[in-house]
DNA sequence: CGTGCGATTGACTGTCCTCAACATGGGTGG
DNA sequence: CCACCCATGTTGAGGACAGTCAATCGCACG
């Protein structure tokens, strides 16, 4: 891991930045320091796809594959830890507890994203916000690894609107809507536009149906 | 490898068996002889999405994981190879090739998982089945790998409706009404109900937006 | 020749999308 | 400091696409 550090460089990007287009030859791979990036493809028309999300301390890229198979964006300002592509596969190749590092993530972020697709394919508007806010909670506790915080109930969404759209496969109209309703029925708070609080965890839960 | 198949016992599925169900511990991982798997996963209600299908040589199960986090079942007779999961990560580990080949197999999986998100998403019911169409001949060239045929514009589906429905999120239904769709366009033609015949992979793939 | 399963077709419904108007709030400049 | 502006989000009305429910078809099987 020092051996690796030295070959990285560090690099900022501001929310909004994109580090690698889709179809683009794919030259870094990298690891997140501070901040969320969006993984996303698109169809010719300009519909989109948010198809992973990378957080602090995630690993990004796309190693032992020429072209980038998604765009990656900063959606908050961020810092990376960026090695040449080469480089690191070579490195990744003499290190094989790297490797079984990476493999794990890899099956990890695999599992993940199966999930994803019941998620798109068979939920309704309804379930998909249920499914999205525990996801997401879950997520940014695991980030904040400071204390032991069971769920935590309370905590700024680094998405807007669109975004969570474009994570749900839906539009922006629903996602309000259902925000909307989600707070009629008081199982979730919205001080304001990207704080959430979780009122009653167990009613969500129930909207999931898992 | 050949050290691996002493380790491995042949074993034969017959269609609609399941080898290991979502949730419950996951013991063996294989390698596919003959025939088709799907992966599941669904709803408390029976919704089902189909999030994986492996065909000949495709690896199957979760290693390095305690619990299978998705359903396996035979859709056509089959013939696998299986591992007891603890050997066979025990065999991988001191194997660091292997370990990368089944590296660039989750990366490829996962790539092709993300493009399906994509599909479920944000495309329409016609656009969804022009894609499984155009995946799936490619897929089936892959398999019969015997001359290279280019693209092979005629095949049999391993699928029945409801199966092609669970894959890309739809009804029964409504795949049956694309279908008959697309030949009425004259895009493809259906000599009986396995059997497909792309007419014309052009008009195909525009309609797919991608 | 009947039985049964899978696929197709039709009529109707509902969820989510589209289009549009309106609200909110953070930042800028007069 | 306030007015204005723009981006982002909310709300509403209407429509379209896919889902639901149900009848019919086609084919393999006994």
């Amino acid at each position: 891991m020092t051996i690796l550090s030295q070959i990285g460089r560090k690099q900022s990007l501001s929310a909004g930045q994109t580090l690698m287009w889709e179809g683009e030859k794919a030259s870094v791979v990298a690891n997140v320091i501070e901040g969320v990036l969006k993984l996303s493809t698109s169809l010719g028309d300009g519909r989109e796809q948010i198809v992973g999300i990378a957080y602090p301390a995630d690993f990004i890229g796309r190693p032992f594959g020429e072209k980038a198979p998604y765009t990656i964006t900063a959606i908050t300002d961020a810092h990376i830890c960026t090695f040449q592509r080469i480089g690191f596969e070579k490195f990744a190749r003499e290190h094989p507890k790297l490797e079984h590092k990476i493999l794990e993530r890899t099956l990890t972020e695999l599992d993940h994203t199966r999930q994803w697709l019941l998620l798109l394919g068979r939920k309704t508007a309804q379930e998909k916000l249920a499914t999205f806010l525990l996801d997401i909670s879950k997520r940014l506790r695991d980030e904040c690894c400071e204390e032991i915080v069971p769920p935590l109930d309370r905590f700024d969404l680094p998405f807007g609107r669109q975004q969570i759209a474009d994570i749900l496969g839906l539009t922006i109209e629903t996602v309000s809507r259902q925000l909307t309703e989600l707070t009629k029925s008081g199982l979730i708070k919205l001080p304001d536009q990207r704080n959430v609080v979780i009122n009653d965890r167990a009613r969500l839960h129930d909207l999931t149906d898992l």
